[in-house]
DNA sequence: TCATCTAGTTAACAATTAGATAATAATGCC
DNA sequence: GGCATTATTATCTAATTGTTAACTAGATGA
């Protein structure tokens, strides 16, 4: 049986963004949407600006990308009937512009544009640019340094040691003991660890977690992940 | 209006540092006080070349925002004569460039900028810069000679020595390895040696960084540059 | 006791990630 | 302008890591 999780919960981890884009091409929307899902994205569609607002407000997504030239509405309509509201502040948007004069006009104007690429698209520009722009933004605070008994979990140095011998973890072994280790004793459930480590979207068997907690004991070559039958598991020494 | 407060009434946090920012589009001063405000900024605003010259030399503030279009004085010749006096050595100043040719002039020339943001201006991005930038000074490390071990990396004679030999780097090598080195052990994600290193708005392939570890690696003839799978690399010896 | 459920174990496999290398592009230097 | 160096990309390969499937062992409760 696999589990699907809520996808509202938000969680850092994993890079599934949603993008939502805006175009009255269909091939433009498919070139772009191919590539970016490729990329990891969640890529959700619109063919004018109406649609766009429309979506735009029912996903409430990380990134619009929005053509200028739109029936029912531009892009640069669009985006200012978003940008008045409160939810739409932060969300990033990059324009495509097919012309280098609208590209003047959206640098010159205080658009709220956050970029934007020129027509005629290339994919490779356009996902690098979604990723810069996504990396520019993303302000990742490391974590902090775990130390329980004589084992320390350093999330910095992405380095485990106990009582001195350092312990090589893969990311996700790394990342689960991490979770469990944050709250010592405290248990956390399946859907926990899932939502956590693996993030919202992502959809993976039952036995998965197992065996990655089995890697983690195993390598650690000590018992402080404690199994809670039917409930979940709690690190603890 | 603006608010004139004594610099040094210094809030005990020391978070509140004062941001003066130059730009004659009324919209763009508004939008970027507000979102730099929000992030705990004291903003002041000028709207030409000549106020922006008043006000920094009335506040000094730690971080000036130029525009490098503006009337009265460009925002070029505004950083001109603030560098040339002693007070303003130290001043952080970022440009604003409408055009890529404007951007391409600030990188080639010696205008004494600390950064610069391309036109269009995203909030999000400029805040994270200016925040970026803040962090940078802060940690102070810049130009520091680095000794691990019998490695020296010597960024002001651009020399790196293992054991009294000579290694001769390229730049984006040394950089590479200098930022590795600049805190041994600790992980550096592919993002954050790509911001960086190649900077935020350059746009490099997946391969372009394992290339040129590789070539540190090669160079260096020791291992001490680790592999951290899905993760990154940390300098290690 | 047995049916049922949960988790542990193992190995196979799939997917991801980085290394190696060569080719191409860009840059800088006489 | 031509040469040398450096930077980036493309492609292939190797290795690691992640996931699944199938089976087993306990536990639990009717």
């Amino acid at each position: 049986m696999n589990l699907t999780l809520c996808k509202h919960c938000d969680n850092m981890e994993g890079k599934s963004k949603q993008i939502l884009i805006a175009d009255d091409e269909p091939d433009i929307l498919e070139i772009v949407s191919y590539n970016l899902e490729k990329e990891g994205y969640m890529v959700f569609t619109a063919k004018d600006g109406n649609e766009a607002l429309e979506k735009a407000r029912q996903l409430n997504p990380d990134l619009i990308i929005l053509d200028i030239m739109m029936p029912k509405k531009t892009g640069v309509e669009v985006c200012k009937i978003l940008r008045a509201q409160p939810a739409f502040q932060e969300t990033l948007i990059i324009f495509l512009t097919a012309m280098s004069d609208e590209a003047s006009q959206i640098k010159g104007l205080e658009t709220g544009a956050d970029d934007y690429v020129n027509k005629p698209i290339s994919p490779k520009v356009l996902t690098s640019r979604v990723n810069a722009l996504f990396r520019r933004v993303s302000n990742k605070e490391t974590g902090k340094l775990i130390t329980i008994g004589d084992v320390t979990i350093d999330p910095v140095k992405f380095l485990v040691t106990i009582n001195g011998t350092e312990v090589t973890l893969a990311k996700k072994e790394f990342e689960l003991l991490y979770l469990l280790a944050s709250r010592p004793g405290r248990v956390f459930l399946r859907n926990e660890i899932l939502s956590q480590v693996w993030g919202n979207e992502v959809i993976v068997g039952d036995r998965t977690i197992d065996v990655h907690i089995r890697k983690v004991r195993q390598k650690m070559g000590m018992d402080c992940i404690t199994t809670v039958k039917g409930v979940g598991y709690k690190f603890e020494i």
